[in-house]
DNA sequence: TTGAAAGCGCTAACAG
DNA sequence: CTGTTAGCGCTTTCAA
């Protein structure tokens, strides 16, 4: 497969290179007839316009940038639709995705935005004082934040309203008449990255148990895995209340408390409530079925390409973009 | 963040923008004082190179195409691991990633080498008669696979040795003196996409049990999820043996397979073994810890790299490259 | 409605 | 050891 470029396309049509341009651009009008004749030549050649020539000439590159959190022990469980539905996103328009590690740190911001690899930049697993913020603010390149931070730079925010996740998961639980709650933590590495969400959903799910006059326990952090779960299912079980009702959000950790409770014979949805902040899909398929609020990646990356693409076109004054997420009932409340 | 060009570097410098460009590559000798100007004004500047007009210019992008399987149901299992390493070597080398969906088919591939936009290709889920394939040994851009198709059409292949997973594996079973085995099939959408390592794995252990003159049954489709497992479970135990080795090379099938036994009183490693094929993360995970094949992505994912590292150095005559899986113990098999 | 030509920012001969 | 210069393949004025 030889590789062709505009100037046999013109010249294989009887055109300009100009021309060809912009019957491929759309950006001036051209007469039906040359149309046809360099679109013909066009995939007669198997014609595809070279990508550097064209983002040095256009100064865009039709791609996009995603920071993703690798390496740094993640909660990784939902991280794949994020980039399947980026990628999709990115796709229907004509736009590639260049995938940058978070361990990169603002490095890796720095060179996407120098090098001019991206047209822009989608960045997640924010910590809520993120060195890479003042990077970010600061550079050409309009970057997109999937997460909110404390300080968010001036940078456009898009992510699921985790206080609003933290009230429905604890109204819920009100309102099946618990007289006393539980928040299951995170591992303690995460904890210490300082997440942007960790902190919210706490924050929210304590103001709203107060709210509710009901009194919390938090057991936290808890690793992932087996045995921390078991050491999470015995700090329940110690728990005195008439009735208690646990809320799980990181998504991991939900299986195996299920497990470990069940284990000692506190068996979810009868003994003991259990609400799951994790994906439908994933709580649907937890033993038992987990009650849960949604926590849609796909929702929240959708919003944030749909703001990238506007903001490519034209700027916009900055915004947080929070999603609302639903409480699903399955079998872990009663 | 104001942006230069290796021009403005070189008149702070002092020297020709060419001489910047030498510093940068090392392609040439330069003296150590005006190296020393250089590189004080490259980051004086935070001097960043344009990508598109070093690709241009040198017809090297210094980014690795990397197509992965999304959207169709997948087993997703492994992936992050796999494109985690291959994003770890490639920045390693001063490379980017750049990610296209399995579900553009040979489009992407057609797009990856005809614009230019990487200089190699990393191509995974393959089936077994992939028509990806004969774009991807059309093309200029040097591909290399993850997986072995039945016609590697001359391309570089690299793997896990799926075949002598499953000897492995029957080998264990056969040791500890089991009479009679099975095997765990995947969901019907994945064997109808005849992936290869499936097929595989199927023919390598139908093989090794009849060389151990052991009867073998195949459970085959199994839908990933709880029902399904319970489905195979109490195929599992229909069978009439003394003494039943399964076999369960679909990672995820495993641990609710597992569940299922439990629940119907057979407990796994002490009513019935258990093998499976997947990490050795995910087997110590698996309740109980199963005895498992080793299916390590990152060795696979680091393998493809040093290859396509190669590759891109100098040409090579292409082959097929299995990497050994090993057995693991845990407490699965008696 | 179209063409000619000037770059985009870099690399790599070629020349000294 | 270093500078000059000719492109790489495209987009986009400017002119017609």
């Amino acid at each position: 497969m030889a590789t062709f470029t505009s100037k046999d396309v013109a010249r294989l049509a009887g055109v300009s290179q100009s021309t060809v341009s912009y019957v491929m651009s759309g950006k001036r009008p051209i007469s039906e007839d040359t149309r046809r004749r360099v679109l013909d030549a066009i995939d007669r050649l198997t014609y595809e316009p070279n990508a550097g020539a064209r983002a040095l000439a256009s100064q865009r590159t039709n791609v996009v940038g995603l920071v993703v959190p690798f390496g740094a022990g993640v909660d990784t469980t939902g991280l794949l639709p994020f980039i399947e539905t980026i990628a999709g996103a990115a796709r229907a328009r004509d736009h590639d995705v260049l995938l940058v590690t978070t361990n990169e740190g603002s490095a890796g911001i720095r060179r996407l935005a120098g090098r001019s690899l991206c047209d822009a930049i989608i960045l997640m697993d924010l910590q809520r004082d993120d060195d890479r913020l003042a990077v970010a603010a600061d550079v050409r390149t309009p970057v997109i934040l999937i997460g909110v931070p404390d300080d968010p730079h001036g940078l456009h925010c898009v992510d699921l309203d985790f206080a609003e996740a933290a009230r429905l998961a604890v109204g819920e639980l009100a309102a099946t008449g618990h007289d006393r709650l539980a928040l299951i933590g995170h591992p303690a590495d995460i904890v210490e990255r300082d997440l942007n969400y960790v902190r919210r959903f706490y924050d929210a799910t304590r103001a709203a148990a107060a709210s509710h006059g009901l009194p919390l326990d938090v057991i936290a952090p808890v690793e992932w895995g087996r045995e921390a779960a078991s050491g999470a299912a015995a700090a329940l079980a110690a728990i005195e209340a008439r009735k208690l009702g646990v809320v799980i959000p990181a998504s991991n950790t939900v299986q195996p408390v299920l497990h470990a409770l069940n284990a000692r014979g506190l068996v979810p949805g009868r003994d003991i409530s259990v609400i799951g902040l994790l994906t439908d899909a994933a709580a649907a398929e937890t033993e038992p079925p987990v009650t849960n609020v949604s926590l849609e990646p796909r929702d929240v990356s959708r919003r944030a390409m749909e703001t990238l693409f506007r903001l490519l076109e034209a700027p916009e004054p900055p915004q947080v973009d929070l999603i609302t997420p639903k409480l699903t009932r399955r079998q872990t409340v009663t």
